[in-house]
DNA sequence: ACAAAAGTGTTACCGTTACACCCATGC
DNA sequence: GCATGGGTGTAACGGTAACACTTTTGT
């Protein structure tokens, strides 16, 4: 990087559409799936080819409304994360770009959500465009949203050990096994041991018993927990491993 | 971006220009100070107010690109980290959006860069508008750049704690001194105990004596140790604290 | 009764913490 | 020789990892 004082003639400010894409994760803990919604997209560029579900930023919307609304529209669901992920930008990732004599960039603000699974519907007008796909087997995507996938992969796994997002994804009482298959779907199996796992979480005082149990076929029916916002608001900035 | 089924009179798509805003941080050493280089703004918006130094993108210019323009046409470093950092994009934030009749949205893609102080020199074109300003007394910025700089700040810390971006900044040849009151400026004075520092540093084993000495005043020379990279590689994706 | 699922306990080990202490140099 | 900065050692503590074990249910 150098020291240049360009004095040369610069080239003009480009003029962009923004784009908001959405890596959107779901468990399905019945399964052990960890699924990503993907919609094939009817017309060029790329038509028939899966991608992340988008939409162009409209005028007096903000990013995060934007990437809400795409949400919306693809899926109903209550439960949910979300958070920004990562801006793509470099010119020629669009081919619209080259449509016209006048260079019209577009951009990409990516957005990461995980959404419970169980509670969402997916709105498929009749066709079947939109779709959960496991992440073991995404196809080729249409511009670099594969790279995106990627990225939001990685931010998925950081943040589930680091934050408790997992808890606004899981139903309000949920047994350990539960909380453990969720973490063992998306980490992958050999990530802890359950009963470390087990002694770790409890030991950090947010989950609390329900006094509730649930028999699920043969077997010792499973104590219900419940995340509890405050006594995890006192854990706050604190070093947060659930390994 | 796709294919939004939207029948009801849907607002149209904006137009955006894209500034790139840099959070640039140096670590004066000698002074023991953490120091963030601002611009004072010429015009308005915002004229006479310290601001990020910042550009709009131009055409086929990528994000990253504009990032490093910003940076060389106001310092002149050779080493330095650079990352990209959030996307700031609600509608408002610019007052400039308001000046026309058809809305002009002003999207800022924020990069975290960290320099080496020692060699870097400011590009001040006769006028003062260039200066490092210590994180400590930052006055309040034009548009919403306070905001970018408690992200950017934030990002530092946790750079330093789980990633090798000091090495990029210190001279080839430290102490581990040096590399101590680097972190102690960043972090803080209490973030750990010196001889444990050290002893978690070298037990890591990607810092590599270089048997060379060097006496500042009084007391016992220091060894002179440099970060070997093809060590550190082997690390790689190993959980890596310095605390 | 026995398999299955849930839950508890134990032990060896390793990293962290908070110090006290030794070493080499300048003045 | 003593202050100054550099460097080493250590003992208490707490968390982790791996594993064995006990408890409670369904069939």
């Amino acid at each position: 990087m150098g020291n240049q004082h360009v004095t040369s003639a610069k080239s003009p400010v480009a003029e962009f559409k923004v784009g908001v894409d959405n890596v959107i994760f779901s468990v399905d803990t019945q399964r052990n799936r960890l699924l990503i919604l993907l919609v094939k997209r009817p017309n060029d560029p790329f038509a028939n080819y899966f991608s992340l579900p988008g939409t162009l930023v409209r005028r007096s919307e903000s990013l995060e409304t934007a990437a809400y609304r795409t949400l919306s529209e693809k899926i109903e669901v209550e439960n949910l994360y979300l958070e920004q992920l990562y801006t793509f930008g470099e010119p020629g990732r669009d081919p619209r770009e080259y449509q016209d004599a006048i260079e019209n960039r577009y951009l990409s603000v990516s957005y990461f959500a995980l959404v419970r699974y169980e509670d969402t519907t997916l709105i498929t007008k009749s066709n079947k465009k939109t779709v959960w796909h496991s992440l073991k087997e995404i196809p080729q995507l249409a511009f670099d949203h594969n790279r995106i996938v990627d990225y939001g992969y990685q931010r998925l796994r950081n943040k589930l050990e680091y934050s408790p997002i997992a808890f606004k994804v899981l139903p309000e009482a949920f047994t350990l096994n539960d909380l453990y298959q969720f973490y063992t779907t998306v980490l992958g199996e050999n990530f802890s041991d359950y009963s470390n796992f087990r002694a770790r979480l409890l030991k950090l005082g947010f989950l609390t018993d329900t006094g509730l149990k649930v028999s699920r076929g043969a077997g010792r029916p499973a104590a219900l927990y419940r995340f509890d916002e405050d006594a995890f608001a006192l854990l706050k900035d604190k070093p947060l491993v659930f390994i």
